[in-house]
DNA sequence: GGGGCAGTCAATCGAAAGGTTGATGTCGGC
DNA sequence: GCCGACATCAACCTTTCGATTGACTGCCCC
């Protein structure tokens, strides 16, 4: 048998990176070589070459977001592989991930089994995705028609902090009349007819994140 | 030494099971019982009499919510313990919890040592509350000012789930008059001025959970 | 190179939301 | 018994939003 693949946890909740180590460790061909409590301290892990793969949750406390740090990991030359293992499945989450260069995105409900295989698949240099995001992607790709344009999320993320569509006009250097007729195509993609409800459409199917 | 405290693990994420079960059975006086991947087989197993205390999340992937559980497994004479570990400290959550017979409020994201001193507190038959959640009760006891009333909170919450003043005042039996005076209160007290920036603000403070 | 889509903007109109003032009834605490 | 907090409702007015229509540009794809 080879070199083991050595893992990184990178996750701010203890028991986390505590099941992680138990479902993970027993693995004869896996060995966890280091945790990390927060973003910074895993890119500083990550760069000093110790594992293979990093196992990396998006949301930290505070500081530094996973996106961010798995960015920051894979722009070094031989960078160790990065799989996003977060609760939750958002569009913009999975889009965030990807462009960062994460090599898969799997969800923290997942059956330790698919866990190990996904691990695998990225150390071996391939992509692993779980089912429910690969299936996210998709109806993503298959749907465009309902599918938001960049634009209009933007606008969309605005209208769900607060900002009326004068204030999101300046914000975007529009003017209000691009700003509504955005929200009217949001709406009408969305099956909604209000700020409000539109923003509940979203977060419901996590086109953006709260 | 006495017989070992009965745990049960109920948690949607076998890899948050297998880190309870990996910080928790190695306490000499724990010792885990059972586990549960349901709320509804938690209450089931609960009912069964095996164990003290039950670790219970309150989102569920499908089905019986957290609370649900913990007050159907409270609700029966010589009930064990019921101690909530959560991700989030929503102010909703916790009263939900609190009302629901709970015996604690802990977040994910606690050390070990705290949760095991948590779990014995609760066996002990005491009240055990995260320091940021008791804080948070004591900012709410001590500033009631901003304290959303449970009119309000019921307004906001429907106001979050998208539905116009029309739509809330025929769901609650109200006049429309009335839904715009309960807005105008929670503007206040939330310092915002509009139904999107009132969800924002209050989704930020946790008042209300999306 | 024409058609479709995304993004931008304008003008208009009715509906909804927000601000103000004021009023009533109920409940609990001092 | 009175006062304050809560909940309820009404009338009025201003602002914002949403719906509609139409138009111009740049871009990609066939």
């Amino acid at each position: 048998m080879t070199e083991p693949i050595g893992l990184l946890l990178a996750d701010d909740h203890p028991v986390v990176r505590a099941g992680l180590r138990a479902v993970l460790d027993t693995e004869p061909d896996f060995r966890v070589v280091a945790e990390a409590a927060t973003a910074e301290r895993a890119v500083a892990l990550a760069a000093t070459g110790v594992c293979d793969v990093v196992l990396m949750d998006l949301q930290f406390g505070s500081g530094m977001h996973g996106a961010e740090a798995t960015a920051a990991i894979t722009a070094a030359p031989d960078a160790p592989r990065v799989l996003i293992l977060t609760t939750y499945d958002s569009d913009a989450d999975i889009l965030a991930a990807v462009e960062a260069g994460a090599a898969g995105y799997l969800l923290k409900d997942a059956p330790p089994e698919e866990l190990a295989a996904a691990v695998r698949t990225a150390a071996a240099g391939r992509s692993a995705l779980a089912p429910e995001v690969a299936h996210r992607l998709m109806d993503r790709m298959r749907t465009p028609a309902q599918a938001l344009t960049k634009r209009e999320l933007e606008v969309l993320r605005l209208v769900g902090e607060g900002l009326s569509n004068q204030q999101i006009s300046k914000k975007l250097f529009l003017s209000q009349a691009t700003v509504k007729s955005h929200l009217v195509h949001i709406y009408a993609k969305l099956g909604v007819d209000s700020r409000t409800s539109a923003v509940a459409a979203a977060t419901a199917r996590r086109l953006i994140r709260r």
